[in-house]
Parts: structure tokens; C-alpha cells; sequence
DNA sequence: TTCGGTTTGTTCTCTCGTTCACAAACTCTT
DNA sequence: AAGAGTTTGTGAACGAGAGAACAAACCGAA
């Protein structure tokens, strides 16, 4: 019962708009970039093995994730790399150019202006913004800060539907608000804060402090495995106060 | 069958260095800033309710991640916040210091070496490190550049255990190797690239052009649901070069 | 003490993701 | 043309995580 039946009647080597299940589409990005630098050293066609070794996953993983897309290897050869990179491409949307505004210029959203990776994956930022009137003004690259009330007008003049909020964790929610009410439909928050949007509104976050914790976790669960029960401040269990 | 056996014959209330989910560990964290938020306002006591709604997550999730750490909690009542809180970090590892290196003081390192966030966790950066001999001896707030070469000493001498890596991609696979060698146990990745370290190291990647991508793939789904079946550029399928 | 109201801890079910294993499909050699 | 060798695509088994639901445990009042 393994061949015969195509199972569903679609039209097969081309499920358009299917539903990519979300673990995958996390992976596509990485497919691509292996498929990137393999474009760079001049291979033209490559294994799922060969892929997947790029990529740090294993090939069956890899395999399936791809058979969502559509059927675009050849058994016993591989995948052309060029083309396989163009589907992919075109699958996560950067065959279309994406706008962005950047808000809160500090440390972490000055080196934000400044990364490279941006451009060179078709997403060009339209707009730095911060509350501070001291920093408006001041160039970075060839962008100017500007105030955050020029938001509407640069998200509709730009038709900019991602936002980064680099703000401290006070103002997030704040910028976050503004960006909804703007138009935007996609938020990437830097800050350490929980964002609340509506439905139709995707937001991801980077969290650094996070990060570290999970990694301070499994270092501890290595080094002796002793958390030592301490029963720690005053109270025990539930309380007054 | 609910109630009455304990199921293990542990000692219950203390389930010392049992294994906590991925998933659990993940969101510890969040937890954790929710509770210092709820404690700076003078909350004293919280139900598992108001802190999911603090945290993001709904509250039958919240009540089983703490269930792994012990029971913590008093029914009819909910949870101590300082008790708890002292718990999570007790479990997260962060009531003792962990010792920080920095790899690659370029736009994004320099935020990472002003980040305030560090410091308030426990963390605390040892060193910054660049291979440029041009930014050697740069301060950046109290902490001077040092050349990559002295990353022994230094991990040997403050017990570095987890190492960041904010290099260009093409530097990181040998900076980790070398982070490794000295004896590095975790290591948060900045680069975008895919890192191959022995299994007894673990590492997690923060990759900002990743994010964005998967942004876009969600909000080119969400504007007219076309993919529009294109080809592509010139070959179909597998083929020669 | 007993009763009603509240909230936790946990079991059960369902969905999603990973991995294995293998037939189908392709190439190359003889 | 046929057979040997590769490699994909996918069915099926397995495991992890999410959410609903509920009994057990606690508090406070009468």
C-alpha cells in the first residue's frame, strides 16, 4: 500500500499555497543559505545528504520538509541547487522586495541599522525611529533618525508591513500598539517584555537574557548534578505577606 | 488511581535534578521576569491564572511546567512570588555567577557588551574579544578589547563556561572550535552560520535574518494567498551544468 | 465541625514533529 | 535492453508538547 494511489487528487509537483507545517518553514531559511553557499563554490546539484549535512540536520528530516513544497529533486541524481534555491526563495517571499522600520535606535537598534544580512535578503529598512528627541536627526548610514510620529506616514508611503521593536521593555508595548494601528502585520521584538496584538498580527521574539538562562540551565545539569533542595527566602509554600 | 500512590518513590515536594522538558526550560525564563514584574508591584501572592496572562501562556500550561520543578504552589491560595521566583532561578541555575566571553566586537557585539541585561542575571561578561589587532585595547564601558589569543587564559582564569559568538559568519566555525578546545560548555551563536561542536557542548543560535524570513513567509500568506506557480530561472528539475 | 468556594496538580486526549524504512524513479554500465 | 547502484518521496511508527477537564487540597465562614 506504499505506491500506487496519488492520494489526494492536487495536481502533484506543485502544491501551491499549501500549508507548510511551522517547524519546517523555521527551516527554510537555513536550506537556503546552505543552498547559497553551495551556489558559491559552483556545485549544481546536491544530495539530500549533502544538503542536510550543510544545513545541520538529518536528510530524511530534510527530505520531508522539502516534499511540502513540491517534488523538485530527481531521484538518483539530487537537487539542482539553482533551482531548488529559487523555489525555496519564492516559497518564504523573497522573490518580492519586504520594508521595515526599525524603533528604538540604542545599542542593540544602531547595530540593526547597520546589519548587513538585511539588504542582501530583499528586506530594505525604510525608517529609523526613536522617542527621543535628542537622537532625531542623527545619521546612520545614509538613514536619519526620525521621530516616531512620522510612523503612519513612513508605514504608508513605504507599504511597510514588518516592524523591530528595539526599545527598552517598558516602551514595547507602546511601540507595539503604534505599529498594529499603523498597519503593520508582522513584529519582531528585541525587547524583554510579553507583547499582546491582535489575531492577524504575527509576532516573534529574540530574547538574548533567555538565551543565556537556557544555556546556564544545561551547564549546571553538567557540571555536578546537584541543585541542592535550599529552601531559600523566608516563607515556605503559599502565605501572607 | 489519582490520587493515593505517589507514583515514584521519591522523596515528592523535591524532585531534585529530575529532567525538566525542552519545552519547560524554554519558558522558565519568561516566568521568571513575570514574577520579579509581579514583585516589584508589591504582589506577594499570584494564581497560576494571573501569572499565565503576565507570561503569555495559558494557565493549565503554566501549572504543568511548574509541576515538573516540585509543588510549589497551595490550592485554594496559588503561589508565593518570592518563594517561586527563588525556585525558577534556583533551578535555571541562577543563583550562582556565570562568566561570559564575547567573541567579535563588530556592530552587534558592542550592543551585547553594553547590554544591561547581563549583569542583572547573573551574568557577567569577562572578556571581550576581537582577532582585529586594529580594535585590541578599544574600552568599551570598564572591559578593554583583548586579542583572541589570550582565550585560555582568560577561560582558565574566570571559569568562562559560555561563550557568544558575534563574528562574521566565515570566523565562527573556528572560533568555536577554539572556544571548545578551551574548554567552553555553552556557546549562543550570533553568526549565521551552522556550527558543528562535540555532543557534550551545547549551543543555540540566534539568527535575525532567520526570524525576519519566517515573517515574511507568514505575511506574504496573509496578502493574496498567489505564490504564483513561477518557474524559475533556467533548468527544470535535476539536470547537467 | 461542616460546607461552599477557590485553585492547584495531574490524567487523558489530541495534535504536531521526528525518525525509520522502503518502494518508486532515475542514471550508468555492460 | 537489462541489471546494478543511487537517491528521492512518503507511509507508518514513535515521541513530545498543548489543552481540556477534574479530583484533591486548601481557606474562610457559619
Amino acid at each position: 500500500m506504499t505506491g500506487g494511489s496519488r492520494k489526494t487528487g492536487r495536481s502533484d509537483d506543485e502544491r501551491v499555497g499549501r500549508d507548510i507545517p511551522e517547524a519546517t518553514v523555521a527551516r527554510l531559511p537555513i536550506y537556503l543559505r546552505a543552498l547559497t553557499s553551495l551556489a558559491e563554490h559552483d556545485v549544481g546539484t546536491a544530495s539530500s545528504e549533502d544538503l542536510a549535512s550543510a544545513a545541520g540536520v538529518n536528510s530524511a528530516k530534510l527530505r520531508k520538509d522539502l516534499s511540502y513544497l513540491g517534488t523538485y529533486g530527481t531521484r538518483g541524481v539530487g537537487y539542482d541547487v539553482d533551482y531548488l534555491r529559487y523555489q525555496i526563495a519564492r516559497q518564504i517571499g523573497l522573490t518580492q522586495d519586504w520594508s521595515v522600520v526599525i524603533v528604538g535606535i540604542g545599542n542593540l537598534g544602531h547595530a540593526l541599522a547597520n546589519y548587513s544580512g538585511f539588504a542582501t535578503r530583499g528586506f530594505q529598512v525604510a525608517a529609523l525611529m526613536d522617542s527621543d528627541p535628542a537622537r532625531v536627526g542623527e545619521k546612520i548610514g545614509d538613514l536619519a533618525i526620525t521621530p516616531i510620529d512620522d510612523l503612519d506616514r513612513v508605514v504608508r508611503e513605504s507599504s511597510v508591513s514588518i516592524g523591530v521593536i528595539a526599545t527598552p521593555a517598558a516602551a514595547a508595548q507602546d511601540v507595539c500598539d503604534r505599529l498594529v494601528l499603523a498597519g503593520v502585520g508582522s513584529i519582531l521584538n528585541f525587547a524583554p517584555a510579553v507583547l499582546t496584538v491582535p489575531p492577524h498580527v504575527d509576532v516573534r521574539k529574540v530574547d538574548l537574557s533567555i538565551e543565556l538562562q537556557i544555556l546556564a540551565y544545561h551547564e549546571q545539569r553538567k557540571n555536578g548534578l546537584s541543585v541542592l533542595p535550599g529552601a531559600g527566602p523566608g516563607v515556605a509554600k503559599a502565605g501572607a505577606r
